[in-house]
DNA sequence: CTGTGACGTGCTTACGTATTCACATCGACT
DNA sequence: AGTCGATGTGAATACGTAAGCACGTCACAG
């Protein structure tokens, strides 16, 4: 009566082996207290005879809902490695999976967005700002999928949206070295065409503006370390030397500090560096980087809040997150 | 006539617009050739204008197969972002998808397998050195899944194992480190139960008595920058000071060589400091670090085959590959 | 002693697709 | 001209589960 060697064991056969309908099998493994103690243990005790496990992808059919969420986001990045970090450690609280639909560059995300649409996802989270708004029009239509943008600005009045405060988390930065006493300053962007990149040094601008202080901006060409690196060789040295380089990510500000050191330059002796979102990195004693910490935890809480809460009239919420200013030592002008 | 506004679009709403039936629409999407072009093209066009897009959890139910494969792995290590990156990657490459199942400790891979076994899966594949015997095991009966053991050396016997080649990785570290003239050394573990932490420290301690060189172990007791930050101030000064520290992993050496200049030695003026896995970090040029660089790609594509390819026959592989090493600037006695 | 309700269980159907089988059509070849 | 094979399509069924509905049982109040 052993039935271990079987491929496959459904609800039918462990309802046949305690003697019981399918019905009976299926309440007790998603409605136990509508089936009586004495049967529920025996299809219990019959269910680990036979290893039988229910069928997720069968309940998802029926039930409609997955317990999966989906993150399209890029195949590259630091950052969003943290918050998908997050993001899956909440999931499995909830006993929910997360699905990646990871896209190598722009070009990509069309691919990635018709593999999101064949699985019937609970909900879904654009991250990255490289996202074109075509797309995202196309997933606000589709129906029963709560589609959120995470830390993308120009969803705005698209989709729901949550992100951290990158206006005022720049102005905080740049009031910050200010206060240290610059006189000059150059912002490091990532990639100009994003929008976070563009918020990100209109406030730092805005800000240092405001105290006579002008702010031209480089374009790093990307994401990473290395793009940061190679952009410090753009910095002008000499008599143009700026006091302070604000990056636009931490990924580039961290490839600044180690750029600007290779071309003979003290940091932060001769010049102060902040980055932004606050990786783990920028904690590292070799960098102890002056940065914008994001309130990951914050941020995708209110992410899984939008998808999960059942309040659909509630039109188009808009999350924005303060973040937290980090004091690091490469805008601590100690040495003088 | 316009469907747009239905809030499920079957295909038999597809096969009703176009005039035909709802076998064929699923040929169209499944198998194109078997229909003939003009009702082929019909059927598209009336997909498309009902926004009609084919459900993979319907599909999955009738052909066994869910094109997805999951990967359990800790929720926190630099390390397996980077593996993860490169076979969510690969596996989008032939339109398949990863679902993550993180855990936080040992304790909670129960948990994860249990949510593991209701998706039924294509593959899986066990990440982490911490997932214990009795796991393995439990994965290993399960009918119609493909496990595969990654850089888990404990798994061998157990389940089919993709790994780099660890003994020989900590050897050619060794001896790269002998060659720069040392004359004793540490091991700085990660986690000294951790079967491959075992097998490194084996390795370098094995080749360094080859050349009469004591090898103790200290253990950091972890996998992050933060336990070799750490670790570094057990590391014994003056007389004692060892003139190599190799550590166990990238995460952990990284933080031995801020910890170690932290406490004011050079390094590798006064220590050299070797790692292992050949993380992206591993190359800024703030640290430069020596280490044994695993061949993701190779490894990421040979776990996939174990997966995919359908020699069921082929009993327990065992694909063990070999790591390279990259010499960077922790073992250059370059100032003297 | 009967009516009422609560409770536990079984029967049946639906979820949306892939596939087998059967049938019809049509061109080609003996 | 008739048979055969190839090709295209439709009807029917199965995948494994959840849930509505109906029915039977039993306790309790009237």
């Amino acid at each position: 009566m052993r039935g271990d060697s079987a491929v496959r064991v459904t609800s039918h056969d462990v309802a046949a082996e305690a003697g019981v309908s399918q019905a009976t099998v299926a309440r007790v493994f998603s409605a136990p207290d509508k089936v009586a103690l004495a049967t529920r243990e025996r299809v219990r005790e019959a269910a680990a005879r036979l290893g039988y496990v229910p069928n997720a992808i069968a309940r998802s059919l029926k039930s409609q809902r997955t317990d999966i969420v989906g993150a399209v986001v890029p195949a590259k990045s630091e950052y969003w490695q943290d918050v998908l970090t997050a993001l899956s450690r909440h999931l499995a609280e909830q006993g929910k999976q997360l699905l990646l639909f990871p896209f190598a560059d722009a070009d990509h995300v069309e691919e990635a967005l018709d593999s999101v649409e064949q699985y019937r996802l609970d909900g879904l989270v654009l991250a990255s700002s490289t996202i074109r708004p075509e797309h995202l029009v196309r997933m606000m239509r589709r129906p029963n999928l709560r589609a959120v943008a995470f830390n993308q600005p120009a969803a705005s009045g698209l989709l729901p949206l949550v992100m951290v405060d990158n206006d005022a988390g720049a102005r905080d930065l740049a009031e910050h070295v200010v206060a240290q006493g610059i006189g000059t300053a150059t912002f490091v962007g990532t990639v100009s065409s994003a929008s976070t990149d563009q918020i990100r040094y209109r406030g730092a601008a805005s800000a240092l503006a405001d105290h006579g202080i002008a702010c031209p901006y480089l374009e790093a060409g990307g994401f990473s370390y290395d793009a940061g690196y190679k952009a410090a060789a753009q910095i002008p040295d000499g008599a143009d030397r700026p006091d302070a380089v604000m990056g636009g990510s931490d990924e580039v500000a961290l490839g600044l500090i180690d750029g600007l050191r290779t071309g003979g330059l003290d940091v932060p002796g001769d010049v102060l560096v902040t980055g932004f979102d606050g990786l783990p990195q920028a904690s590292w004693a070799g960098y102890d980087l002056t940065t914008l910490v994001q309130p990951i935890e914050v941020l995708v809480d209110a992410t899984l809040a939008i998808i999960f809460d059942d309040a659909r009239d509630a039109a188009q919420p808009e999350r924005i997150v303060p973040g937290t200013l980090r004091e690091g030592k490469t805008t601590r002008r100690g040495h003088g």
